[in-house]
DNA sequence: CCATGATTTCATGAAATGACGATATGTGTC
DNA sequence: GACACATATCGTCATTTCATGAAATCATGG
């Protein structure tokens, strides 16, 4: 039997689509996005060449992303490949949907 | 034949799509959007009573929700009345998905 | 273990956002 | 037109976000 509170029901967009929402809500973050069209992979320092911007904000904009569900990173070595989620993306728009259909 | 530029293709998600997002990247917007659940139809006097906001305040997310499309509203005599805009919200979610498949 | 290359974390200012009160606009009533 | 009521707009301030360079961390090669 399920336990005494099983699923509350998040009374608002969950945290996951929150954050996921907050990731989305840049054009800065949503152009970098477009680098990662038809799952190409890139390093934090190809991301920070290609949008001409500082090397730590690529890096600090490639985390929110990654936080926000849109991107997963592995390591090879010294460098760090993101690329993004297209399982966790798929997600967060099905509850996106979902929220939205509730509640409107 | 076509045009010669026929639709260069949004190279981003098109503004309508940015601002739906922004729209949607806020706490107190998504707490907002709730109060609309299941079709209501609320003034903004009721919707800054109901969160505990100010007046103005009220009035200005609210606008921004419209602007996003999210929201659409009608006059009322002197009250303004707001309720979810479910066919601009699907449209939106469409082509967020289409940005999103397309893009990774 | 030290040096190097790549990334992350930190501290800092600049710019954008959020909330508010006050004021202006719009709508209907007398 | 003067008035009252609901909403919208404006000016302001506190908070948050964005981008940066400097310093710390991490992984590898000598």
């Amino acid at each position: 039997m399920a336990t005494a509170t099983p699923d509350p029901a998040p009374p608002v967009p969950d945290e996951t689509t929150a954050r996921f929402l907050k990731a989305l809500a840049s054009e800065a973050r949503q152009r970098l996005m477009l680098l990662f069209a038809g799952g190409a992979e890139l390093s934090v320092g190809e991301v920070a060449d290609q949008l001409e911007i500082g090397q730590s904000t690529a890096s600090q904009q490639l985390a929110q992303l990654k936080d926000g569900g849109l991107l997963t990173s592995r390591r090879e070595a010294k460098t760090v490949y993101y690329r993004a989620d297209k399982v966790r993306i798929g997600a967060a728009l099905d509850r996106l949907r979902g929220f939205l259909d509730g509640c409107c």
